[in-house]
DNA sequence: CTCCTGTATTTTGTATACATTATACATCTC
DNA sequence: GAGATGTATAATGTATACAAAATACAGGAG
């Protein structure tokens, strides 16, 4: 018999994971928007599932930080105010540096190379005007770094921050003056991390994070007064 | 009529949410181990409720790391292998260290009071050899630093990795060879953070937590084993 | 018209039923 | 006896049913 004859079991999810994963994907794109309320026949009867996958989904959002409930009336879509956003900021700042750090200590050349890949994509993305894939490939980038780590948790933490801001930072990708910035700081900071310049690497990635709170954070406002 | 008759809705919490706390306190304690499995039938019968809010916890416990579930199998306690904690260890030394820091900027007279009722607590606690005491106490001691950062996230962030550390730190408060250090680094870090002197107080605080390293891991060491 | 109240409707909370998959174990074959 | 195979049992996955609460709104009192 062949070895390689396997079935492949990554293709079964239960129901509740689709859902999570599609109303996670809903949120973050901007189709369900902030304070928009996510009942459950409506949700179940659009999915074509029953109530139970979507309850337990919405359990898992609320722990994601993606959807609040209120005991008997239900749950909406987490809304953001300028305050959680600088807090968010704050904290995903520190631990973006924290994870250069220990980049600069563990990286491979393998990884390093991915690192070098995926910033020239970005550059390359940057002239498509394709906000998704321009997003898309920026979160490349920083997953390439999250990834030379290590550290599994400290990545799990940094995607679930970075999918907090998603909403918001999409918009901030709208303004293209920025590019050549976000280009020479991403340029910076991989030429930092492949000299293993600790502080010198850490410190660009908190100023590059933070230089996004003004303009995200303005996003926000936008959001309240609507 | 008067102003001051109104219904404590605090007292209506979901099952699904007292089942929560309860699973959680139980894994925290002790009383389920790591690796157990979580049955939904056999909790449900046992907590005199039906499947539907056991599920419900479960997924909950999920996202906050206390739980794994593979499809079709079930969930368990979540096992914490060495490298675990140490990736756990550093994440939350770099947010102690940014917690401290944010608090010589934040915190207030009060706060400040609360801060030294909660250390002088933890000293008088020593003494009583009470486990649990103890870790409250010691508890209660960060959780005035968290407070005072005025960061509500950094302070859940906090709280959920100090959880995942409980289990094993508890056993490591049995060693009470290490009380008067401790205490020492308490009185350290809140004389740091009331002179406001950031760099001082957050390097303390870093040492402080890196500390438990070698004690917690070896405590993992011990439950691998056996 | 305004406020209150009662009722219908919608929505969530919880339990249960049914379907499917995993597991354990006895049985059979060689 | 070792391994394969079938079957019973138990567990999870999903749907549905029923209860209880929240909400919207119509109708009536003042």
């Amino acid at each position: 018999m062949t070895d390689k004859l396997r079935l492949n079991m990554n293709e079964y999810l239960p129901l509740r994971d689709v859902v999570f994963n599609t109303l996670r994907e809903a949120i973050l794109k901007g189709e369900l928007k902030p304070g928009e309320r996510l009942m459950e026949l409506q949700l179940a009867a659009k999915l074509g599932v029953s109530r139970t996958p979507i309850r337990e989904a919405i359990r898992m959002l609320e722990q994601e930080g993606l959807a609040v409930t209120v005991p008997r009336k239900g749950a909406e879509v987490a809304k953001m105010t300028e305050k959680d956003m600088e807090d968010v900021l704050v904290i995903r700042a520190t631990l973006d540096e924290l994870a250069v750090e220990l980049a600069c200590d563990a990286i491979t050349e393998e990884q390093l190379a991915q690192l070098q890949r995926a910033r020239r994509e970005f550059e390359n993305r940057i002239l498509s005007k394709d906000l998704k894939k321009i997003a898309q490939a920026d979160v490349d980038f920083h997953d390439a770094i999250y990834q030379a780590t290590g550290n599994a948790r400290l990545m799990a933490m940094l995607s679930n921050l970075r999918e907090q801001m998603y909403r918001y930072r999409v918009e901030y990708l709208k303004d293209d003056s920025k590019y050549p910035e976000l280009v020479r700081e991403h340029q910076a900071i991989t030429e930092g991390i492949r000299a293993r310049d600790k502080s010198l690497a850490a410190g660009l990635m908190k100023k590059h994070v933070l230089n996004q709170a003004a303009a995200v954070k303005s996003r926000i406002r936008g959001q309240e007064s609507r």
